[in-house]
DNA sequence: GTAAAAAACTTAAACGTTTACATAAAATGG
DNA sequence: CCATTTTATGTAAACGTTTAAGTTTTTTAC
C-alpha cells in the first residue's frame, strides 16, 4: 500500500512536469497530507484524520502512533480542504471602513486582537467595505470568507450589522448601533467620558465648553452628544454649538478650531476626542497666543501612550485600544465556538490618566 | 440534467438535516456553484469554468451567456474549492514581528497596502513570526497559507527571507537584508536621511551630533550608522557614542535622553530617527530648561503627519508609510503574476518637509 | 464533396479533507 | 460458547474547482 501510493505519484509527477505548467507542480513535491500518514501508519486516512482530531472510537495506541507520526513528519492540514470540506475558513475578519481606514485608531486595536489570537489557530484578514469591489462586505458574506466578523465606524443605523446577521456569520462590533436584533458588542463608554470631561472642565471653572463632534452618522456622536448635554445642564452651562467636526482633514481642522478660538467670545473648555485632534488644536490655541491652563481649558481621550510626553496641562481619559482589540477577539472567538450563547454587549471604561504635571 | 441536479440536492438536504449536524448544513442553501450555472446555461461546468476565467475554447455567445447568468445569480468561486485545486490562496500576508508589532509603523503601512489590494482579487493577512505558534511564519510557509510574503523589521542576516526563498513563496521585504541572493526589497534611504539630517544640524552649528539608533540587530542601523559617519567625517566632526538605543520603551528613551542632556558636554544637535522618539526627546529637552532652536537642533524623520502641528522648530524628513505600502504590494503582486522578472531593490526617499515654521 | 484541421464542448479525475455508513474485531453477557 | 453489544477501523462519497484527454461539431482546403 505504502509504495503503491508513492510510485503511483511519482509516476505522475514524471509524467505531467515536462510538458504542463500546472500551478500545482510549483507545489512543495513533499508536502504531507493524511495520505502519507495512513500509508506510514498503516491505517485508513478516514482514522488518521479522526485521531488527530481527537474524535472518538480511536484505538489509543492507533491514535499515539499517528499523533507521532504527523509530528514528525510535520503534518499541517491543508486549508483548502479543510474549508471545502468543512466551510469553515479557521479565519476572522476585520472590516475597514474605506473613507477613514483604521487610522482613528492607529495600530493598536489590530495589534490587541492579534495577541489574543496567537495560538488560536485563527487568522486575521483585513477588509473593506467599499461597495461593488471584489472583496466588498457583500461578497465576503456571500463566499463565507471568513468565519467571524467584527466591524468597526459603527453607524447609527448600520445595515452592515443586519447583512452580517442574516448570513449567518458570528459578528462582534467595535461601536454600538441602533439595531433591533441583539448582537455582540463593545464600545467604549463616550457618554460617561464626555460627561466626565465636562464635569471637570466647569468645576475648573470653565463656562463655555465646546466638544466637536464626528459626523452625525457615527454612533458614537450620539453618546457623546448626551454626556455632554447632562453634564452640561448640571452644571448650569449651555451647549456651545459648533460645525467643527473632528473626522475631517487634520488641516481642516486646524483652521476650523483656529477661527472659532479668534472669536471674542470663544470657549474657554475644550473637549478633545481624538487622538489625532489634540497636536493640531494645541497649534491652534498657540497659534492664538492663548495660555492653556489660565485662558483655557482641555479635556481629551487619549489612546497614544506617546501623547503622555506632551507637557502640556491637559486631563486625560485613556482609550486602552489593544486591551479592546484582545476583548473583542475573545468575544468573537467565543461566539465562533459556542454561536447559542446569549450575545454580550461590553462597556469599556476610559479612565482618567494622572500624569505628574496637570491642567486640573 | 437541471432537475435530476437539483432533486438530487435536495433529496440529500432532506435525508440528512434531521440527524446529522454537519457544519455544511449551516451553510447558506443556495450557493451558487459551477454546477448551477452549467445547469442553467445548458453546458457542463468544464464549459462555464473556462468561459468566467476567459480560457480560449468556448464560444462567444456561450461565454455571454454563462457571463450573465453568473452575473445574474451572483455568483463567487468558492476560495476552498480554488485553493484545493490550484494550490492559491489569493491572499498575501504580512508578517509582524512579535516583539515589536508594528508599532513602529502605526497603521499607515497596512493601510497603503490596503489600498493597493483594492480590486486585485487578494486579500491581506496579518501574521506573526513567534516560533512554534500555531501560525508561525514557518507553519504558513509549509501550509501554504498566503501566495505572497512582505517580511518587515528586516535584520542584518535574517534567516527568514532564506526560508521564505526557499519555499518557494513570493516575497518582498520592506527593509534590506545582508543575504546573498536576489529579492525584492523596498527600503526608505536611511543613509541618505541621516546623512542629510547630520549635514543639515553641522552647517547650522552644531558640533555634537548624537543620533541614538535601533538595535544593531536591525538592519537599517547600519545604513543610518554609515550616512551618520560620512557626514561627520565631512564636516570634521566626531561621532558621539551613545548607549541610547531608540527601539526601547518610551519611558525609557525619555528617561535616558535626559541623563544625556543633563551632562555638561552634552550634544547640540540630535537626529530623531522615529516618529515615537520625538514627543519624549522635545519633553526631556523642556524638562532639561533647554530651548530648541538655540542651544540645540533637532532634526527628525517624521511619518506621522500629525507632527506637522508640533510648533517646534525642527528639521523634518518625511516617511511616506502609506506610499511604502503601496508600493510593496504593487511589487509582490508582480512577482506573484510574473515569478521570472528581475527582482527588484527599491530605495524611497525621505523628503525634506518645509513648514511655515522651521528650524533651520 | 470529402479529408483534414480547427473549434467547441464533455467527461472524468484530481486536489485534501471530513463523515455517514458498512464492516470487522474485540468485549460482554447469559 | 454463541448471541449481542461495543469498539475500532475501513470504504466511499462529497465539498467546488481546474484541466488533461477525449468527443463531437464546424470550418477550411483542395
Amino acid at each position: 500500500m505504502l509504495r503503491l501510493r508513492l510510485t503511483q505519484k511519482i509516476g505522475i509527477k514524471s509524467t505531467t512536469s515536462e510538458f504542463m505548467n500546472s500551478s500545482r507542480d510549483q507545489t512543495s513535491p513533499n508536502r504531507i497530507t493524511l495520505h502519507e500518514l495512513a500509508d506510514v501508519t498503516g491505517v485508513s486516512i478516514a482514522t488518521v484524520s479522526r485521531a488527530l482530531r481527537d474524535l472518538p472510537a480511536v484505538h489509543k495506541e492507533t491514535r499515539a502512533s499517528i499523533r507521532d507520526a504527523a509530528q514528525k513528519l510535520g503534518y499541517i492540514p491543508d486549508q483548502g480542504g479543510v474549508r471545502l470540506r468543512t466551510g469553515k475558513t479557521q479565519s476572522v475578519g476585520i472590516v475597514v471602513h474605506q473613507e477613514d481606514p483604521l487610522y482613528v485608531f492607529g495600530y493598536s486595536l489590530i495589534q490587541g486582537m492579534h495577541e489574543q489570537l496567537r495560538n488560536s489557530g485563527y487568522t486575521l484578514i483585513i477588509l473593506s467595505d467599499e461597495k461593488g469591489g471584489r472583496r466588498s462586505l457583500d461578497e465576503c458574506l456571500k463566499s463565507r470568507m471568513v468565519d467571524g466578523l467584527i466591524l468597526t465606524h459603527t453607524m447609527k443605523r448600520d445595515p452592515r450589522i443586519r447583512s452580517v446577521i442574516e448570513a449567518g456569520i458570528p459578528l462582534v462590533t467595535y461601536g454600538r448601533s441602533d439595531i433591533s436584533g441583539p448582537y455582540d458588542w463593545h464600545d467604549f463608554d463616550n457618554e460617561t467620558f464626555a460627561y466626565q470631561a465636562v464635569q471637570t472642565l466647569a468645576e475648573a471653572g470653565c463656562d463655555k465648553i465646546i466638544m466637536p463632534l464626528p459626523s452625525r452618522a457615527y454612533n458614537f456622536n450620539e453618546y457623546m452628544k448626551k454626556g455632554y448635554l447632562r453634564a452640561l445642564r448640571e452644571q448650569g452651562l449651555k451647549s456651545y454649538e459648533t460645525n467643527l467636526k473632528v473626522d475631517v482633514d487634520t488641516n481642516e481642522f486646524y483652521s476650523k478650531a483656529k477661527d472659532i478660538l479668534a472669536k471674542k467670545d470663544s470657549p474657554n473648555g475644550w473637549v478633545c476626542v481624538r487622538d489625532h485632534n489634540i497636536l493640531p488644536l494645541l497649534s491652534a490655541v498657540e497659534s492664538q497666543g492663548k495660555v492653556i491652563g489660565s485662558e483655557l481649558q482641555i479635556a481629551a481621550k487619549q489612546a497614544n501612550e506617546n501623547l503622555n510626553f506632551l507637557n502640556v496641562p491637559m486631563v486625560r481619559f485613556r482609550q486602552d485600544l489593544r486591551q479592546a482589540g484582545s476583548r473583542i477577539i475573545k468575544s468573537l472567538l467565543n461566539r465562533i465556538r459556542t454561536p447559542s450563547s446569549n450575545s454580550e454587549g461590553v462597556l469599556l471604561d476610559l479612565p482618567r490618566i494622572h500624569l505628574k504635571k496637570e491642567a486640573i
